[in-house]
Parts: structure tokens; sequence; C-alpha cells
DNA sequence: CCTTGTGAAAGCATTCACAGCC
DNA sequence: GGCTGTGAATGCTTTCACAAGG
């Protein structure tokens, strides 16, 4: 597959394609392409994602519920260990066969195998309780969907994920002239 | 409120808050700061978010009744008008107040009132069909959840969310050491 | 004093364009 | 011939640092 085929099927430039590739070395056959299943292969081991991250959610309303049935993250190196609520008629359920905990179990649980990343998807109000929580544990990387700004010591890393923004975003390029410095969608197809 | 307050606030740093104000004039006083209540009046303004912009989510399942819950959008200028499905036992009934219609009254209901915007949060194998019914009635904003590349006609503007990769993005920076701007080049023993 | 507003500098990312290689 | 790999050029964003001004 030639670098302009991989930038039409993932919506980037095919200078970009050979660019970003090249910093992993010297990947493709001159006059050829490259070779997609190799690519992918490396790209993942790369970027550590072969080893299946332990992953919990903190928030099982629907935002939580939504995350645990996204197709797709275990196939891209990650496992839901459980979903934590406080919510008692949650509590002892599953959603998308993983378990529906109480917070309090946090604990517990980490101490038995460590959790890589949290993830926050309670009401704003609960966001900075949960993500103190997830500290405790030694949690040391946690994605944000609540719409605060998380208080974390610096060697926690937070990613915010702040839904409304993208509509706001989405909004500002609307009348038909104004383009976005980045134009382009993101290929999903090749898993 | 000081540009080194509104930077501890938002998480970025006093120089991009006055260097990004600055874009829209002189908003500050010299020795005092910037009047929070009026830079959100003239921001809002600014991003054309003043006028309530109408939005349809297509996909009622978790992630569409996550979305519909998600307080804050109202109170960033937009309004939802309603959700879509083909799941019978979901239409007639609301979420956060808004009404779950059959994807057949797309149509009709845009005619009445123009979309802004367009919300997909079907399963993956959907979204194609959603966006195209919705270019169909005229949106030309689309927000994507799907895990899919959708193809649209040049007018319209797609923004993908994917928030897989978000989860990629934090496990990358997870080992301290690395940093973001400098990709550690590795041997290709694969391929 | 204190804080803004902003040129200049630095840093980072994308695009160009072409030599090198299959 | 065709496509990669990559320096050089371009463009964009962030940071610095300080004069201007309440």
């Amino acid at each position: 597959m030639s670098s302009e085929e991989i930038a039409e099927a993932t919506g980037v430039t095919s200078a970009q394609v050979r660019k970003d590739l090249s910093y992993l070395g010297s990947l493709g056959t001159r006059g050829v392409g490259y070779q997609v299943e190799g690519l992918h292969q490396l790209i993942m081991r790369q970027l550590g994602l072969v080893e299946n991250l332990p992953v919990v959610i903190v928030g099982a309303g629907n935002l939580g519920t939504a995350l645990a049935n996204y197709r797709g993250f275990s196939q891209r190196g990650f496992r839901f260990v459980a979903l934590y609520d406080v919510a008692e008629d949650r509590i002892g359920t599953t959603v998308a066969d993983i378990p529906v905990r109480h917070v309090d179990r946090l604990t517990q649980d980490a101490a038995q195998e460590e959790i890589a990343i949290g993830i926050i998807a309670t009401p704003a109000e609960a966001a900075q309780e949960a993500a103190d929580r997830l500290i405790d544990v030694g949690v040391r990387c946690i994605l944000n969907f609540a719409p605060v700004v998380l208080k974390v010591p610096p060697t926690v890393t937070v990613r915010q994920v702040d839904l409304a923004i993208e509509l706001q975003i989405l909004a500002y390029y609307r009348q038909g002239t104004a383009s976005p410095t980045r134009p382009t969608p993101i290929a999903e197809d090749t898993l």
C-alpha cells in the first residue's frame, strides 16, 4: 500500500504519512509502498499497547456504560477491570461482562492488580473525589470526561475530554468559508 | 481576575491566556485583570453561540443518552431537538425531556426547523447510513462518535471523536520519562 | 506596583521537492 | 517508472520578556 493510498484511507496527506512513519524507521519499499500488517504490529508495539492495559471506569451512568460497551477498546490494547459507582441498584450488575462495584472496593482491587488508567465518567460534582480516590490507590493516568479541571499532583497525568467543546468547534466552522486547521477525519477501519 | 488566575483555573499558561484574548481586542485592564462575565459574553458571541443552535442526535443508546443528559450543552449555546433511533421500544420515550423519535421522522422535523448539527452516536455499522440521512435533510455539520471514516461530500464538515484514541494517547505518556516531542527511534525488527 | 498587550524568539508541525532506491 | 525517505522551507503555536498603562 502506498503512502498515497494510506493517506486517502485515513484522511491525511501522503507527505504526512511518510514523515510520520520515517520516525519509526525505514518501513516501506521504494517503488512499492508499505506492508500494512507489519506496520500495524510495529506501531502497536511502539505505543506499548501489546500488553492489555488494565483500565477502570468510575461512574456507571450512561457515559460509563457507553464506554464499557464501546467495542474497539479491547482490540486496541485495553482491558476493563471494573466499573465503580455508588448507586446501590447498579452495584453487583455487569455491563458488557464488566462487573459494577462500589467505589469502596477500589483499594482492594488496585492492590490485586496495578491499574494503568482510570476513566472518570461521573457527574461534574463527583469528579474531583473520583480523581482523589484513583490517585490514592496509585493510578497515575486519568482520562476525565467530567467538565471540571481536576486538581492533581504533578506526578499524575490527566487528559481532559470535553464533549461540549467538540460541538463548539464544529459550530464555529459552520458557515462554509471558515476552514479548520485540522480538517480531516481519522481512520479506524483497519481493525 | 488576572491572566494568572484564569490560567490556574483552566490549566493553561498565563501567556497563552493573554495572547489568545488579545486577538479579540484589548479586553483587560492593566494592573487589574479581566472581567470574566464580560469575557464570557464576548467569547460566546464571537463563537456564534448566542442563538441556541438546534442539534439532533442519531442513536439513542448509551452514548446518545449520555450526551442528551450531559448538562452544559444547553448552557453552551446548543439545544437538542430530538434523538432518533430505530428500536421500537425507545421511540416515544423521552431522555432528559428530549423526545426519542424514529429516524424516518428526520425529514419532517428538518423541514420544520433547520438543524445546525447532527451527532452520530450509533454503532459503527449504522453510522454511514445515519450520516447519509442527515446529509439528505440538509445537515452540513456532523459530529461522529462511531469509529468509522464517514464518506461525505466536500460541502459537509465532519468532526471525528474517537474515544479509544484518547486512551491510547494517555497510555503512551505513561512511563514518566517519555516526552511528547521526541519519539524514540527504534530498529525495525519486524518487517 | 501590578498586570496587560504584544513584538520577537523559540518551538513544533506540515508541506515541498527531489535524490535515492527498488 | 514509481514510491520512499528526508533535508529544507514554510506555516503555525507557544513562550519570553518587557514597554505601556491603569
